[in-house]
DNA sequence: AACATCATTATGTCAGGACAAAGCCTTGAC
DNA sequence: GTCAAGGCTTTGTCCTGACATAATGATGTT
């Protein structure tokens, strides 16, 4: 009587289990094999037919709802939100956005200097007042428009960026390549007017209205690696974030 | 040697085990008994002293992790991310947002009105054209200030608001008190001019940029409830956002 | 002195079971 | 016919136990 889609786990493979059925199932809501409202199979009997224990399958299910995919409501059951927005923000820099976005950026570097720590870098990435960091700065590119301004700091003593080439690849890219691994980022996203520099970058008249969005990035040993100070064309660009509660 | 936080469990609370542990190591770590760059005692360890099993300790330290406050890395430990803003966002409404924040907000209702679904409200909320929805405008102050302009439709089934002074209570609070309950958002964060209309409303410029929040909300049973076009002074009003990955 | 190997440590994954609590529906009393 | 009581389903919480895997530092070899 349902149409519940067949899933299916590999035992050897190195993908955890509970992974292997979030990505079916995900893939199944977007497919539209699960439709919105519809109701999945419930824990016990799910865990059962994959041949798996109740907590995996359980595991599975929660890294959807915190997707925003599912909701879970205890004595009735798991449902598919009622949503066609299906993309989230993941923590990715911009440059995988828009390459997952199928247009192809690129990326002009107009700084790209070792200095002084300044208070305000020195304060957000924890470090003494001249300590080295680098400063980094950079418009990114739509096909022949400019899309953002972005302005980095980064501590010396983490990566060194004297050798890279940051007009073909992100900056996240380039952390990655050398070792670094991005786990938590806060950010304050508002809005303000373009200054003339600004504008003259992206195109704009000044005091046209910028999306603005300051970022401190840290790794997975809770230091802090990055700073940034990022403003976008609001007609361009726009963040997209999925909340959960509970 | 080391100055790690006594904890404490209740087992007569219904509060769950896991939420009391979480409580009291946020607790630590915004209070600073935690310091930034800390590492945390094991996962086992902390399990054993606390007469807890070791499920239970680490989804404690999940929601943590997931808050951005915690990192974990394997065969290393778990170290308290070195950041001094501890605030995110939570799904909650404006509302409570201010007045956390100490400042008593109040509301101008200017518009409450049961009308017929346009195309637009149709397609978020997930339902037929000409469905009654409610449409409510309101402008929101801190002290004397005009802070954000809400336009708002809710499909007309969920809930009556012709009864409920939303002067005095959030939307979210009304809504709670009928017995939804939100628990997913999604909201896309942008910015534009303001319009004639909008800058009276706010005591700006026209054209002055605003930055602008276009959400949906979905209950426990996945029901779309809320779509919503809020406009905010960017002078006064940003978001703030933690992500986390893996 | 440089390098590979191994042991240690901590988190990551998974099993299988138990009871609690919330929602919903059926049943039964009045 | 209405309402309350009780039973069923399903998720929420919690337990004990086990092995896998990544990072680190110590050890031993060349």
């Amino acid at each position: 009587m349902s149409t519940f889609p067949t899933l299916r786990v590999d035992r050897s493979s190195p993908v955890p289990l509970y992974h292997q059925v979030a990505e079916q199932l995900e893939r199944s809501i977007v497919d539209g094999v699960l439709k919105p409202g519809e109701r999945i199979v419930n824990e016990v009997a799910l865990a059962d037919t994959l041949g798996l224990s109740r907590p995996t399958m359980r595991q599975a299910i929660s890294t959807l709802v915190d997707k925003g995919l599912l909701v879970r409501k205890r004595g009735v059951g798991t449902q598919v939100v009622q949503s066609q927005i299906r993309r989230s923000v993941e923590l990715t820099s911009l440059n995988d956005d828009l390459l997952a976005g199928g247009r192809a950026p690129h990326t002009l570097v107009l700084r790209l200097e070792l200095i002084e720590s300044d208070e305000t870098a020195s304060r957000q990435l924890q470090l003494a007042a001249g300590d080295p960091v680098w400063a980094v700065e950079r418009v990114r590119f739509v096909g022949d428009e400019p899309l953002a301004l972005m302005c980095n700091r980064l501590p010396a003593s983490i990566v060194d960026l004297s050798v890279v080439d940051l007009s073909l690849t992100g900056l996240y890219a380039q952390l990655r390549a050398s070792g670094v691994h991005v786990r938590v980022a806060h950010q304050t996203i508002s809005s303000r007017r373009a200054t003339s520099y600004e504008a003259r970058l992206l195109n704009e008249r000044k005091g046209s209205p910028l999306l603005t969005m300051d970022r401190t990035a840290f790794d997975d040993k809770g230091r802090a690696i990055e700073s940034g100070s990022h403003v976008y064309r609001p007609d361009l660009y726009s963040f997209e974030v999925t909340l959960v509660d509970r």
